[in-house]
RNA sequence: GGGCCGUUAGCUCAGCUGGUAGAGCAGUUGACUUUUAAUCAAUUGGUCGGGCGUUCGAAUCGCCCACGGCCCA
């Protein structure tokens, strides 16, 4: 055992470069000079701060007033010119330049800094002052070594472009690329902006459980894990929903969550294992409302994180000023399939051949309604590019959606559709209890035939239901897919911090 | 799960029809007191993703595996 650990460890330093034992060494002597790791020291400005208060005053008013700062970062550039050396700082909000001067920190101080790598962490007290070039600088009076960093940073100017190393060392990419560190600023505004913006709405934000006895809201298949003490099995969630309606049932008429779902299946571009919904849910509301809201709160939301209406989507342009078109399901299809006509598509047989023809394999379990969503997302969905919603989804595809009074056969339901994408998912909610117990018997039967993506029976929610779910429209929206479109990013994996990965 | 592409120094990348690896940046040493990817000179650094095979000889050719990317289901 000894002898394992003693080579494991034997190991570890032969497996370090040599880069990396040089700065252990300055970091040993560091350590022998007194503490190595300080934590003293304290900042006044940011970078951002001092460039947007001080960046439009001339050389001249910057020497007469003498302005004093205290800044602090990493160090992700250093020129040495023999007796004076620049560098920059970067902190959360920028890079910021200092001036190190061997007169004005003294000759130690200077030589300790010439020594110094690229990526140390600094504190930098000094005078704000203009360079020969006009770059307003630090004209540091006292440096101090705050964190020492081990190991060599990317190249200055290609970065970090790795796209494997940018996931799994998400760190590392946030130290090297600004792209990526906007595309998380965009992230937490958006969700901040959803917030804020159904807060001001009146609605009331929950948490509700992210292990569910019976996992539903959803088709999908859930991950499963294990409850010791309780000796149970239990499920990660795939979708709030029916928590959600639940509080609504108790009188919380206009409830949200954001959060995340977890679904076990394949990775790709478009999908992690773990993303994040909002599904919010309001009382004595229609689906009509809801895509009003869609409209409202997509638009400002795309002003106030991007400053425009007017964005681009991996070469796709489309426009969030603009009215969002709104149809149905039948009358998407007619319009990018001039050769088929209303009559095909409600005839089983016929609209069953229409889909062959276009490759779609119809199961024998399939109805008419099943054929014509398969119809249209082979032939309709991709060619979404402007901000569409998508009315009237068949009721056997809508488990959880109230049926339109003047139509049983389709839904009270919109999915909204942008850049060729599904971007959400919304309904008048279906709160008759029999007619829930009904379709969740559907779903049952479906699960028994081999579906392993179907609905289990929730006997509590239909309770719930049965004390009263007053008539009630509901709403999800995919934040990461949001934030994809925002930030023109191509895959999941660039919105998520922390992307699932295979381990190394 | 299937197809295609990739994996070479800390990072970004070259490396031809097989002959035991190269640049830039970073590092080290020296010069340089307002630089802008600073410059100049010298210099260190590699289990060529892993394994097996073909061959006198493999980063290079073949097979298998791992990880990643893109496309498809």
């Amino acid at each position: 055992m000894t002898d394992n650990k003693d080579s494991q460890q034997q190991n570890d330093i032969v497996d370090e470069n040599k880069l990396i034992a040089q700065r252990r060494e300055k970091l040993a002597d560091l350590r022998s000079k007194g503490q190595a790791y300080p934590n003293h020291f304290k900042r006044d400005s940011l970078a951002s701060y001092l460039l947007e208060s001080h960046d439009h005053e001339s050389k001249e008013s910057l020497e007469e007033k003498s302005v004093n700062a205290c800044i602090a970062g990493r160090m992700m550039l250093k020129r040495v010119m023999g007796k004076a050396s620049f560098a920059k700082l970067q902190d959360m909000t920028g890079q910021f330049q200092i001036y190190v001067h061997r007169d004005t920190i003294g000759e130690e101080e200077y030589a300790a800094f010439k020594h110094s790598d690229i990526g140390d962490i600094f504190g930098a007290e000094g005078k704000l002052f203009k360079t020969k070039t006009g770059e307003l600088s630090l004209k540091v009076s006292k440096l101090h070594l705050l964190t020492k960093s081990l190991r060599p940073l990317p190249e200055k100017f290609h970065g970090l472009t790795d796209t494997e190393q940018k996931y799994r060392q998400r760190y590392l990419d946030l130290i090297m690329n600004a792209d990526s560190r906007r595309v998380f600023q965009i992230r937490s505004q958006t969700i901040n902006f959803i917030r804020n913006y159904l807060t001001e709405k009146g609605y009331m934000e929950v948490e509700t459980p992210m292990m569910h006895v019976i996992p539903g809201g959803a088709a999908a298949k859930p991950f499963e894990t294990h409850h010791n003490a309780l000796d149970m099995e239990l499920f990660l969630r795939i979708a709030p929903e029916l928590y959600l309606k639940r509080l609504v049932v108790g009188g919380i008429e206009k409830v949200f969550e954001i959060n995340r779902n977890f679904r076990n299946e394949g990775l790709s571009t478009r999908h992690n294992p773990e993303f994040t919904t909002i599904e919010f849910y309001q009382a004595y509301a229609d689906y009509h409302e809801l895509m009003d809201l869609t409209e409202d709160m997509v638009r400002n939301l795309a002003l106030t994180v991007v400053g425009n209406t007017k964005l681009s989507y991996q070469g796709d342009e489309f426009d969030l000023g603009e009215t969002f078109t709104r149809m149905t399901v039948k009358e998407s299809i007619l319009h990018f399939n001039p050769d088929l006509t209303a009559e095909i598509l409600d005839d089983y047989d016929s609209a069953k051949a229409a889909a062959e023809k276009l490759g779609i394999s119809p199961d024998d379990s399939w109805g008419l309604g099943k054929i014509q969503i398969e119809i249209f997302d082979e032939t309709v969905e991709h060619l979404l590019i402007q901000p569409t919603f998508i009315t009237e989804y068949p009721t056997e595809v809508s488990p959880l959606a109230r049926k339109n009074d003047a139509n049983p056969f389709v839904t009270d339901r919109f999915e909204f559709f942008l850049a060729g994408r599904e971007l959400a998912n919304a309904f008048s909610e279906l709160n008759d209890p029999e007619d829930q117990a009904d379709r969740f018997h559907k779903q049952v039967a479906e699960k028994e035939a081999g579906d392993d993506e179907a609905m289990h029976f929730d006997d509590d929610y239909i309770r719930a239901l049965e004390f009263g779910l007053p008539p009630t429209a509901g709403e999800g929206i995919g934040i990461d897919r949001l934030v994809m479109f925002l930030t023109d990013s191509p895959s999941i994996r660039d919105v998520l911090l922390f992307p699932h990965m295979r381990p190394e």
